[in-house]
DNA sequence: GCAAAAGTGTTCAATGTACACCCATGC
DNA sequence: GCATGGGTGTACATTGAACACTTTTGC
């Protein structure tokens, strides 16, 4: 070791995950069942491991607590303030992420896990503990950044989508609303989009299937 | 304490700081004295005060290694990877930083911390020690990304600069040329610029000289 | 008067925005 | 046949790109 391990920092991860629920954004969010803050909610989110990546503490941790696993994840900021944390020097390596919960939704159901988890709309957030709000509000800035320069909003859909089931991704996401023709023609010009079949069983003019040609996050890199 | 502290990651930072010296684009880079990879290249940089935050520890160590100061600065990413530096496991938070070298001149030649101290133009690098080079092309891509959507690149200017001096800057550091036309048109729209006196005392047509209206770094908050 | 860099406008192409009607299906 | 959401094109404004000549100064 290197200096003095009694002046080492503790470093942990936390999440800001999202997802749609109901035509809603949803931040994830545990309710505390230790001191300090104890019964606030807070970032799901825990210690990194001696030996462990960060990107794989927050899947590990996000796992572990809530059941979810296979979501879209990306390094958000590091936030170091000496005082952030009560307990002493926590430097935590906050991430964002994106699920679909319908593809999640046997496993939620099969754990145990989600026992403290819970969703929250994002415009009703119960206060946060430690500075968990910053964080928070951070990853919504990277959220929306991410949908007007990158791919990974299909990360919120499922394999197959169509055209309007994009559009009110964005919508619910930017909180704004577009017109159909020019956001097709949008969508369509970024030429990231593969036509599939034409979805039946619907009682109005059947839609096409759409599918991404490239893997989620490709288009932009993270900057 | 919150676990046992020998489980504990040490936390370093490092930072890739930019100048522009005779019309390159250099990269400040240190000549490491002790093992590991002693005598090898690497990004400035050093561990973290337990009471001290992020960005404190990147001024601190730049200022101690090279007399350095007043820069801009923002952070960048954490690397993290179990195994990027043999010492045991050592997460580094990234920092990225400017610097107009005319304005530390008189800093640099009153100190002696410049002895190990280097600028290295960045289409002609050494080797870099542990994950460096990972950590230098990371820090070129937000250069750039900062120079399309942000007021950053005045920091590598002085008080007041002519349009042809910011035009250089830029071609210096995207590589590319620009019609002079365009990119005056392009700047003056962005209504950053205050016009101030006209330059005297060059032997060709007088240049008008702009200072900046707002803080550098406004414009586009960094995601 | 000449060398050096400064300053300045128009045309064209591409992109973004506003806007409305018909279509295919289930019931 | 009607309710539901799906699909499509044109006109206009804005933005970005190409392009060349005149101006002001020091020497």
């Amino acid at each position: 070791m290197v200096y003095d391990d009694s002046a080492k920092p503790s470093v942990t991860v936390d999440m800001v995950v999202f997802t749609i629920i109901e035509g809603k954004l949803n931040v994830l969010l545990m309710k505390r069942g230790v001191e300090p803050s104890k019964g606030k909610w807070a970032l799901p989110g825990g210690f990194v491991n001696i030996d462990e990546k960060l990107d794989d503490a927050a899947k590990r941790e996000l796992f572990q607590e809530t059941g979810v696993k296979d979501i879209y994840l990306e390094q958000l900021y590091t936030f170091g303030d000496p005082h952030r944390d009560s307990r002493g020097r926590v430097i935590t390596v906050a991430h964002f992420a994106l699920i679909n919960l319908e593809k999640q939704k046997q496993e939620l159901k099969a754990t145990n896990h989600s026992v403290d988890a819970k969703w929250h709309q994002i415009d009703n957030l119960p206060e946060l503990a430690f500075d968990h709000k910053k964080i928070f509000e951070y990853g919504l800035k990277r959220l929306r950044w991410k949908f007007e320069y990158s791919t990974v909003p299909y990360s919120l859909l499922g394999d197959k989508f169509t055209m309007s089931q994009i559009q009110k991704v964005y919508e619910i996401v930017l909180n704004k609303k577009f017109d159909k023709r020019n956001f097709a023609k949008k969508i369509l010009t970024l030429g990231i989009l593969k036509k599939e079949e034409i979805k039946k069983d619907v009682s109005h003019r059947p839609p096409r299937l759409y599918s991404l040609k490239i893997p989620i996050g490709e288009i932009i890199e993270t900057i």
